[in-house]
DNA sequence: CCTTGAACCTGGGCGC
DNA sequence: TGCGCCCAGGTTCAAG
């Protein structure tokens, strides 16, 4: 479920078991995931010893100690685990539970701190995730991070900033927002859930929330402040919901939510005293949940 | 520029 | 038990 949410509490679940940890080797298990893996990725990481895990978006980014920062998207079914030595068992011999499909563990980083040793394996299905490595000084230039929009919680995202972008986007607000050009880490469902909570409809006019005069109107400021609220709840529940996802699988990147709208077709909407049936529809190939009661 | 649709992959769920 | 179909959290490219 890797929106913006789950990647940072994949990060914070990361953060423990690789920060300031030596990367013995790094294991490529197949040459590509959606793009080629970059020669020389598992050279290069050998032997480095990783400083931060940092997030910008949806993207992971592990920072080493020569500059050089490993960019990681979990693409949709992208997953991290931990997996550490048993105490007491037969050094080598790592304790997991079998609970991932291991035909799709494709990277694996071998760890080590003062002679423990861990590994944290990357696994991907569907393989729509990829990895680069990039400059740490440059990250702003590489082609994933160029273009991109400010994150939703942060300072530079404001009703303000949304009017500029918004005024003469005749694109109905779920693909605008779905647009990382835009707001970078917002995905499907946390779109629908932020029009839910504004009360706006998946298929309004972009513009319709930007006043002649090119400033925000109200409903415009709502909407930030729904995207805003809606991601700060995801990462909090995230984070509340990490230590039971360590302790049970040790596996990183799926967590349980509870949604609004999103996959609720046919329930009843969740507002107080609204009488709306949950509704979805196609909107640029992916689907939109909504109320068309209360959703204006 | 704008928009939609297909493509990339595997797996799960459902109807028959 | 199996087969075929539809669907899935993202991104990118081609085509209209």
């Amino acid at each position: 479920m890797p929106e913006l949410p789950e990647v940072e509490t994949v990060r914070l679940g990361l953060a423990p078991a690789m920060e300031g940890r030596l990367i013995d080797s790094l294991e490529l298990r197949r040459p590509d995931l959606r793009f080629p893996l970059p020669k020389g990725l598992a050279q290069e990481a050998a032997g480095r010893r990783i400083v931060a895990l940092g997030r910008r978006a949806k993207y992971l980014l592990i920072d080493l100690d020569n500059g050089r920062t490993i960019i990681s998207h979990l693409g949709m079914s992208g997953s991290f685990r931990i997996e550490t030595e048993k105490e007491g068992a037969t050094p080598g011999i790592f304790h997991h539970e079998r609970s991932k499909d291991e035909r799709h563990d494709h990277v694996v980083f071998h760890l080590s701190s003062a002679g423990e040793k861990l590994r944290v394996i990357y696994n991907d299905p569907r393989r729509f995730g990829f990895m680069d490595i990039a400059d740490r000084a440059s990250l702003d230039e590489v082609a994933f991070f160029k273009d991109m929009g400010p994150e939703p919680t942060g300072n530079a995202l404001s009703s303000a900033y949304l009017a500029t972008r918004f005024r003469d986007k005749t694109q109905p607000l779920k693909t605008a927002l779905l647009d990382q050009r835009l707001i970078a880490g917002l995905g499907n469902i946390y779109v629908c859930e932020a029009l839910w909570r504004s009360q706006l409809s998946p298929l309004r006019k972009a513009r319709t929330l930007v006043a002649k005069n090119g400033r925000a109107l109200p409903r415009l400021a709502e909407l930030e402040e729904a995207i805003r609220a809606v991601i700060s709840d995801a990462i909090a529940a995230g984070g509340s919901s990490l230590r039971d996802h360590i302790r049970t699988d040790g596996s990183l990147g799926y967590f349980q939510h509870s949604f609004s709208v999103y996959d609720r077709e046919e329930a009843p909407c969740p507002r107080q005293s609204c009488t709306g049936i949950v509704r979805r529809i196609v909107q640029a190939g992916r689907s939109t949940f909504y109320c068309p009661v209360c959703q204006k």
